[in-house]
DNA sequence: GTCTAATCCATACGAACGTTTGAGGATATT
DNA sequence: AATATCCTCAAACGTTCGTATGGATTAGAC
């Protein structure tokens, strides 16, 4: 079992920004090692493939983060106890975590993030798959978390609102510089808090909206 | 000016249809031209590139989607006259084309969404702005519309806002399918309709939600 | 110092890529 | 019938892709 070397990180950190700039398939093994400063080789050394390399990328980033998602989420409900859960404190278990890894990591998590908001809407079977594998059991703790919030919700509507909160974070994430500088901001750094207290407000308000009601108007 | 062949069309089909599986880079002209059952040169004799086929399959989807966006709107506000706009009316004028078209459209329809929300967290420059000059317009108009409706709000926060609906309007229509399958339906027909609804309750409320406090609590 | 295993490196392979070419067929105009 | 215009086609262009190979180089164990 090969440990970590400086090549394998500074694969891992060439890999993510290019993909992060020009997406997965767009971004050649040449553009990273010459990036990294490593020779050709290596990628298949020390990854196997340049899918696995995609891989490695993924899970060194979002482990840390839905772990800490669970973290928290089993915490809210250690204290609720058999209360009904608070929405806002629930979708925050949820929300938190990816934003705070991402100061955390500083540049480099920003970038990763970039990568997660284009996974997140890329149909492509293979990477939807190995994206999928790492959510799903996160998004099913949280289906149900959230479920003991909105009582009155159908399971379907929790599943669908959970997914727009999840686009709308996504969306956020990629495009968090964009979306800076279009509202009239600059300061990263006040920025990433502010955009998370904002989506939490918003996504709190959408998950507990009223029930839509099926006969609307002909028109 | 050559007027529309059977193979411009077929091409386009065939392209929308692997843009969405596949994403752009991953699919390559060859993949094209065998699906659609024409020759590999006839791409660059009525396109010129690569790059020119997908502003094509943007283009011709997503005008007439942008033009009943700004037309409604436009209408709407005819109605208010100097009162303000009503929220939730000003939201539908932004979501339900997009959905309309989709299901007037059937399965060509569901094909573009796909691809329209996977460039919408495509961060790569050349696409974000090939696709950003079709969207920016309709964007600004509908920013100062909301606004009007949000009186209360800084614009800052309209604009964040407004992006936070987009990336859930992109999540959903990108992954419209497998929410219905995950949500345990699975009748497409009316499918489409109920997410629609779902989303602009959801939008309207989170465009709406109290403006978020800044003096957090110290973790 | 020698052996062993891990890592790096230059180089090469075949395949697939986007694009170009030029000959040829089809169709309409004169 | 001849000409001009649009379009299709097979073939090839040069480039770049992911991957594979096998010999250097390094470093730790004995």
């Amino acid at each position: 079992m090969p440990i970590e070397t400086d090549t394998r990180i500074l694969l891992l950190d060439a890999a993510e920004r290019l993909f992060a700039e020009a997406g997965f398939a767009a971004t050649s093994l040449r553009n990273i090692t010459a990036a990294a400063g490593v020779n050709l080789a290596s990628v298949n050394y020390h990854f196997g493939s340049k899918d696995a390399l995609l891989e490695a990328v993924i899970q060194r980033r979002l482990a840390p983060v839905n772990g800490e998602r669970l973290r928290r989420l089993e915490e809210l409900e250690g204290q609720a106890g058999t209360e009904p859960l608070n929405l806002e404190k629930a979708l925050r278990c949820f929300l938190e975590p990816p934003f705070e890894k991402m100061r955390e990591w500083g540049e480099s998590g920003r970038l990763f993030m970039r990568v997660v908001g284009r996974i997140h809407s890329d149909t492509n079977p293979k990477m939807a798959a190995m994206f999928l594998k790492q959510l799903e059991e996160t998004l099913k703790r949280f289906t149900s978390a959230l479920q003991r919030a909105l009582s009155q919700l159908a399971p379907q509507e929790v599943s669908r609102r959970l997914h727009f909160v999840i686009g709308g974070m996504a969306h956020t994430l990629a495009w968090s510089e964009k979306i800076a500088l279009l509202s009239g901001q600059n300061h990263t750094e006040a920025l990433s808090s502010q955009l998370l207290e904002d989506l939490v407000q918003f996504a709190a308000a959408g998950m507990a909206a009223p029930v839509p009601t099926l006969d609307r108007e002909e028109k």
